[in-house]
DNA sequence: ACACTTTTGTCAAGTATTCTTCATAAGTAA
DNA sequence: TTACTTATGAAGAATACTTGACAAAAGTGT
């Protein structure tokens, strides 16, 4: 059955033929200008089919002419463009006390935004009420209107089922379980809407940022808790339930005792998350709840502060050991709150890493913090959009319509 | 530039288009028959096109006739089915110390087989000829010669860059870094040779043998040592060197003091392999030397040697916990020599990993032995094979030929 | 200013592919 | 047997793409 309707939606005609206009597009996303005779080259196509298809971008606003070529002699090629800002994607970051959306081109680029405190735990009515009124306040000042909107994305802090853009059982987003986001986007928005947790929607953002060629990367999220993202093979990973890359929950020999909140012990996040940091921190005088008060700390040049972030950095390089092992990826990643004290962090990532693993697996391994930082899940959420209301085969309606 | 080279690939037209005859094919490789009308409803495509292609299928032997239909009240259809008999695959897995090639038929069936000690250290060359010269005495008796071969999957105890199929720095396979395989094969066969580690390949037969429609599944392989096959997505995830799935290598707490031959400490492989359970049950006036050793004492009943057993399920476990966390996988199955004892593996594992994994990981998991056992690398190896045969450029080539 | 070069844009014609239509074949039910 | 139903196959119509050609555009060099 599963394998019936797979590859019925390989030859099915909605999709369209690997050559059309929506192909076309995608040689342009990179944001190179090129010229028609060239595009008709690398296709294959003939130059009447290739001017034609560009029409209908055009048409559609998404490829525009630029300055021409510099001439080689004769007349000069017109040269053409992917055209961002034709029209806009959402893109939305909820977190558990914060909440942010963004008006983004195509290319990701940051419009406006609004950024506010907010309680997840408000509500999914509320929340997507806020993130459309803040859409419909952002988008006349730059020029657009919701039927500009050619995408949605969206990151919330708890595992999602993607293909349905639903929660499913989040532990700190009460009452949004198996709540239909894209459905109430839409009542709104006629658009494509993509909803993922945060992690993953981060390593979208980082791997668009700063990654481009990289196919097999892993970001790691150290903030309250520890999650990553995994893109393998040139995208995103998300196992059989959407639960893929938890890996604040995998057991650390050092923590054997310490217990988590999940309900076992020894779970990496029970000691190197910002969480347990802050207790660790705490004293009865001076209470730390929250994990940018261990960042403040250790940018004040705290030593014990320091000294406990380095040795997240070991116990998070213990478990990322394992990770590269399994996966063997070029570039782990490490991102947020926590990652704003990232020299500390990713010295103790790197002196593990490199001293367990194999040596065929480092060889090209990088270890970096975030470039992307507090915006990787803006710019995730936004590239998720992108990419949905880019594909080809919505391309292909657009013309069709 | 990666960006360019990637996306030309796609919309070139050496790419066929996706209802072309080679993805109709694609329909028809679960073995079910079907009828023209059906296979119009379900690509879109008219029926006379469907006809067409089909008449070309049935011209290259892929396709056949088979019984019609019953009849819904007028003429019958016609129903059409997949001939795996129309060439046949070579699958050759390469041990350490045995050989074995086999000819299967489209369906990855195995048609005949030749299996002998054989140690992989005397060199590619004497084992290339090997292979072709076995397939050349097998193939007469099925009624085909070396020209009706679609394609060679090979299997080897060793890392391999698989784009090129060739070995990369393999511990135990002295005089193949970096030895040219897939050239050395079509010297003599000319058809597509795809050559991997013998975990992936083990990885592919199994998930091919009794795990069709899953798309997220850990393979281990116990053995000597102790490696993985990650199937991620759907197809199997080889990472940024190759390296992907080493698993034997990770740390484990309980094995902290124990060197391993890699030159660190404390890794999976030197307590839970056959190779370390074979020294810790070996007496000086009973040594053992090798895994099937301590399977045999287990199935005679050796109290001890299936405590160790145990014990080492409970060692794999712990590591595949973490891989449970960081992958999500729907199935962990086990493989290679030490799962000949599998009951006693399997519980080891079981008790840890549903134990220590979070429930929205294991949710769907299953925990299983290895149902292709010890087919799994030749099935794998003709599965691969198969797949590059019928990829439907390689249809599209031969029906441009 | 004028000839020359090179690219673009467009048109007409030719080819290949796909769809539509219709006659025919092969069954069932009365 | 006859009427009816459904699948098949072939011919013609429609569509899409390519080819080749050519005029126009926009530069360079004399």
């Amino acid at each position: 059955m599963w394998f019936t309707e797979s590859v019925t939606a390989i030859i099915a005609p909605s999709e369209p033929p690997a050559s059309s206009a929506g192909g076309l597009l995608q040689l342009f996303r990179d944001g190179e200008p090129r010229t028609r005779a060239h595009l008709a080259q690398v296709t294959g196509l003939s130059r009447p089919t290739v001017a034609q298809r560009i029409d209908q971008l055009i048409e559609l606003g998404l490829i525009a002419p630029v300055a021409d070529a510099a001439s080689t002699g004769g007349r000069p090629s017109a040269q053409l463009a992917f055209n961002p800002r034709a029209r806009v994607v959402l893109a939305a970051d909820l977190g558990a006390l914060h909440a942010r959306v963004a008006v983004t081109d195509l290319r990701g680029e940051l419009l406006a935004e609004i950024s506010t405190p907010r309680e997840i735990s408000s509500g999914p009515e509320a929340a997507i009420s806020w993130i459309l009124d803040s859409a419909e306040e952002l988008l006349p000042g730059l020029g657009y209107d919701l039927s500009h909107v050619a995408g949605v994305g969206i990151g919330v802090p708890g595992p999602v089922e993607f293909s349905t853009g639903r929660p499913i059982n989040p532990p700190i987003m009460p009452g949004w379980d198996r709540f239909d986001i894209p459905s109430a986007i839409r009542s709104r928005i006629d658009a494509p809407v993509l909803v993922d947790n945060d992690v993953n929607i981060m390593a979208l953002g980082e791997l668009a940022t700063a990654w481009s060629g990289v196919t097999d990367l892993i970001f790691v999220k150290v903030a309250s808790g520890i999650g990553a993202g995994i893109v393998s093979g040139g995208s995103l990973r998300r196992g059989a339930n959407g639960a893929a890359g938890d890996i604040g929950h995998i057991a650390l020999a050092r923590a054997a005792d310490t217990p988590c909140p999940c309900g076992n012990r020894g779970c990496l996040e029970a000691v190197a998350s910002g969480r347990a940091l802050a207790r660790a921190l705490s004293t009865p005088e001076a209470p730390l709840h929250r994990p940018s008060a261990v960042v403040a700390l250790a940018k004040a040049g705290d030593v014990h502060a320091i000294q406990l972030i380095r040795q997240a950095g070991r116990d998070i390089g213990e478990v990322l050991t394992a990770c590269v092992s399994i996966m063997n990826p070029s570039a782990i990643v490490i991102g947020g709150t926590m990652a704003q004290a990232a020299e500390h962090l990713v010295a103790g990532v790197r002196e593990v890493v490199y001293a367990r693993s194999i040596p065929l697996s480092t060889e090209q391994l990088t270890i970096a913090p975030s470039v992307a930082a507090g915006n990787a899940a803006i710019y995730g959420a936004a590239q998720l959009a992108i990419d949905a209301a880019l594909a080809p085969e919505r391309i292909a309606a657009a013309l069709g319509g």
